[in-house]
RNA sequence: GCGAGGGUGGCGGAAUGGCAGACGCGCUGGACUUAGGAUCCAGUGGGGAAACCCAUGAGGGUUCAAAUCCCUCCCCUCGCACCA
């Protein structure tokens, strides 16, 4: 036997995979197709524990579904465009290109060493003129339906960088690099309409299997809420205020307004108040401060008094109007109807400003209506001081006052959403350029299809300041106009790199990519992905960028699906120590370490052992040394069965129980939600078992080597190196990728005696062996004349006698 | 505050109404050895000499039977957070 050498093993299969070609994917329109898929990395120095767990739990499975002989489709690529490529840039004077594929190759490699089973043909490098040209040509599409337009609006700046953020990129109100508080700077940006699919975003059908924090995530993120708007008049500035609410029940408490210090009346207000001066300092006040979110929790509610009084549209009553920073403009219509009474905001703002607090809802406990409330009444209950209103149950009431002031043309039934339009502008150099040309003459043109791409210029100066380098790269901006071809200028932002990840995995799903962004017919044979998997952290963005796109391509023809991913499964942090790998907090485990160490198979061994995929896994060195020993002994296992020669067959029918019953169990456990610890877990228990059946050598050779090569078969999805060198050293001359899952009887048909539990009373007693085909009544006859049970039984009634099949009886006994 | 998930040996974790702690780590003892941080064997929730008793965050309930279902409370993690 020769000892068991992992790199080795390795190395020699991987290249054999690869000259074969074992994993291409192939598009065979009549056979059932499985596309598995794994977020793809982005495209830093190198891959991360992280990345190790979340591609070992795609490739187990994938070779699981190909050897149930599914067509399989498992792709890879890199998320190569983005800000860390500039920061490299300007930190080791490289440029972005270099960087990017210098990281790719490594990360190639590493992949390979880890034995993914990706079909390497099909692999999309996003930073690739080849595949952001179709960004371009996407962007033209949305554009000509109508789905992209360009406006003003804050961007996160960070005064300290000169920079603009993503949103991401700002960690509780500050810049994730330098820690300065971001600022809010208006620029013209472009968006995409994403805001006209927030009804279909929040349809969740098509979609099979989510994890449901995931689609509740992305429900709030949308935040969908039915209301009302309702029309105020303000005489003293001719102008109607409207106000968007979900309780418009409680309309006849309302005692204020109030307007968000940004809202656009405000000008208005400061020419005809006379309380000019003091609203002036409020406002100066409010905007001065830049707020982080704790701030903003902490904040005590403040206004102050316009002096204007709004029309009641119901009573006419003259209602004042307030300017508060509790308002957002962001929301609604920046400015909301108080009413203290039922609602916890405006009345710590009624009370501190002395402001009236009426009742209209009743609590349906409350005996009689109470003078003074010493909190909001927020809950349903019965409309009172409401004129023809009341009497209503309030949640009826809703509807009957919306009726009334859509018949008196004072308010319409709203629906506002919190999701916003998707601003794809990012004044960056390594992104997709926006395909968008400025002419004198025509104005705002998108450039001609046939253009595409404009590809990013090599030659640039990456400054890390607030604009766009393109700005400055004069081959770039100087252009044609696509239209009437007089001189122009070229948009100089480039794209979100979310773009470039909402549809990579079609371009994957097709072979012909020649002259189009994919093949319509492979791509409508391979979509919906079937498993997709990654981390939680893009649970909103990645996912409903991917989801909307996906929506758009359908209503465009392009696809005939509406949802891209059908399942998914969000794998749990890597830990150390009880946090998050991180350079910063010094805990990383390198993979390259660990595979020098132990090989490629113990590693995913370990990832895949720790705990199952969706949990934290604590990263843990005895934990893999023990995976490293399980492996060796396997490896010496298969030599003494290999050798073995008796004939004995005593114990065939218990091995073949057991074998049947690992069979079983990881069948099981891999359909069921991928519990891929307790699969190995029962791995483990079945070469114990072995280990102990061998030294007692009675076992026949044929069953033995027949047990073992379904073990080998079963084994092979979690470490597929040194399952393919015992296979070939059985003399088998197939790649066990090609090979079929193992099936298995049930165990009844082939177990004769079970270990079941004897209760009596609900308390275990002790266990015993029946046949399975026995029944509870006979049972009881054995325990009846069973030694150890006798002394429980003896002088006693027995009332009932619970049988659970192969599991454990219950006798219930008289007191 | 709202929403979701979770709390089981010294540790990672099994068991989703049916023998709690599978499997692995660690630990203890033994074998082999010049040596062992290699390998193999045995043991390992707590109490008890034993029969047995007690144990799944705390307390109550349902059931022949509860880690699992129901109620009350405590703690941890994540997400959202002045959304009108």
């Amino acid at each position: 036997m020769e000892k068991y050498n992992p790199e080795e093993i390795e190395i020699k299969w991987q290249k054999k995979w690869e000259e074969s070609k074992l994993f291409e994917a192939k598009y065979k329109p009549e056979k059932k197709k499985f596309y598995i898929l794994e977020m793809f990395p982005y495209t830093s120095a190198q891959i991360h524990m992280g990345h190790v767990r979340n591609y070992t739990i795609g490739d187990v499975v994938a070779r699981y579904k190909v050897m149930n002989k599914y067509n399989i489709l498992h792709p890879i690529g890199y998320d190569a465009f983005g800000l860390p490529a500039e920061n490299a840039a300007i930190k080791q004077n490289i440029h972005p290109k270099e960087w990017t594929y210098k990281n790719i190759d490594t990360i190639r490699r590493q992949l390979k060493r880890l034995g993914i089973s990706y079909c390497w043909e099909r692999e999309v490098i996003t930073c690739d003129s080849e595949y952001y040209k179709w960004n371009q040509f996407f962007f033209i599409q949305f554009f000509k339906k109508g789905l992209v337009y360009k406006k003003k609006a804050p961007a996160n700046w960070c005064p300290s960088c000169q920079t603009v953020l993503a949103n991401e990129q700002v960690i509780n109100g500050r810049c994730w690099r330098c820690g300065e508080i971001v600022e809010s700077k208006n620029l013209e940006q472009w968006f995409i309409k994403i805001t006209e699919y927030a009804e279909r975003l929040l349809d969740f059908y098509g979609i099979k299997n989510w994890p449901e924090r995931v689609i509740t995530m992305q429900k709030n993120w949308i935040g969908k809420s039915e209301g009302c708007e309702i029309y105020f008049f303000i005489p003293e500035l001719n102008e109607i205020l409207s106000v968007f609410t979900t309780r418009s029940d409680t309309l006849l408490g309302v005692t204020y307004l109030v307007l968000s210090p940004y809202h656009p009346l405000v000008e208005k207000i400061l020419k005809f108040s006379q309380n000019n001066k003091e609203i002036e300092k409020f406002i100066e006040k409010i905007k001065r401060k830049s707020l982080t979110v704790q701030d903003i929790l902490e904040i005590e509610k403040e206004g102050v008094d316009t002096k204007i009084f709004a029309i009641h549209p119901i009573t006419q009553e003259k209602i004042p109007v307030w300017i508060g920073n509790y308002v957002l403009m962001e929301y609604g219509t920046g400015a909301v109807m108080a009413v203290p009474a039922h609602d916890q905001r405006d009345f710590e703002f009624a009370q501190k400003y002395n402001l009236p607090i009426k009742i209209v809802i009743k609590n349906p406990e409350w005996k009689e209506i109470p003078e003074k409330l010493d909190k909001a009444y927020e809950e349903p209950g019965i409309m009172i001081n409401s004129g023809i209103f009341d009497g209503f149950d309030s949640e009826k009431g809703k509807e009957e006052v919306r009726k009334y002031l859509e018949k008196i043309n004072k308010g319409k039934k709203a629906i506002y959403y919190k999701l916003k339009d998707w601003c794809i502008s990012r004044q960056r150099y390594w992104g997709t350029p926006i395909p968008i040309v400025y002419c004198q003459k025509c104005g705002v043109v998108t450039e001609k299809e046939e253009n595409l791409p404009i590809e990013l210029p090599y030659e640039v100066k990456i400054t890390g300041r607030g604009e766009s380098p393109l700005k400055y790269v004069e081959k770039f901006v100087k252009c044609k106009c696509p239209v009437c071809g007089s001189d122009a200028e070229r948009e100089t932002d480039t794209m979100d790199t979310f773009v470039d990840s909402s549809w990579y995995f079609l371009r994957y799903a097709s072979k012909d990519i020649k002259d189009k962004p994919f093949d319509k017919s492979e791509v409508n044979y391979w979509m919906p992905v079937d498993q997709y998997i990654g981390g939680i952290e893009h649970a909103i963005l990645h996912l409903l960028y991917s989801r909307f796109f996906t929506k758009v391509l359908y209503d465009l023809g392009f696809v005939d699906f509406e949802e891209p991913f059908e399942n998914l499964l969000c794998q749990g942090m890597v830990i150390k120590d009880g946090a998050k790998m991180s350079k910063s907090k010094g805990n990383v485990v390198d993979p390259e370490d660990m595979i020098k160490k132990y090989g490629a198979d113990t590693l995913r061994l370990f990832i895949l052992f720790a705990a199952p995929p969706e949990v934290d896994l604590e990263w843990s060195e005895k934990g893999i040394e023990g995976c490293w020993r399980f492996l060796n002994r396997v490896w010496k296992l298969h030599f003494e069965v290999k050798n073995y020669s008796e004939q004995n067959q005593e114990n065939d029918k218990k091995l073949k129980i057991m074998i049947n019953r690992v069979v079983k169990g990881v069948t099981e456990d891999i359909e069921k939600e991928f519990q891929f610890n307790t699969c190995i877990a029962k791995m483990m228990e079945f070469v114990n078992f072995l280990n102990k059946e061998l030294s007692d050598k009675k076992v026949s050779r044929d069953i033995l080597i027949d047990c073992w090569k379904k073990f080998i078969k079963i084994l092979y999805p979690f470490t597929p190196h040194i399952c393919e060198e015992m296979w070939k050293d059985l003399n088998e001359k197939n790649f066990l990728f090609n090979e079929n899952w193992p099936s298995y009887e049930e165990i009844e048909t082939i177990e004769e005696k079970i270990s079941i539990g004897v209760q009596i009373n609900g308390k275990i007693r002790g266990n015993i062996e029946v046949s399975p085909h026995l029944n509870a009544e006979q049972i009881y006859e054995l325990i009846k004349n069973c030694e150890k049970f006798k002394k429980f039984i003896e002088g006693k009634k027995i009332i009932n006698k619970i049988y659970i099949k192969n599991k454990i009886i219950n006798l219930v006994l008289e007191d």
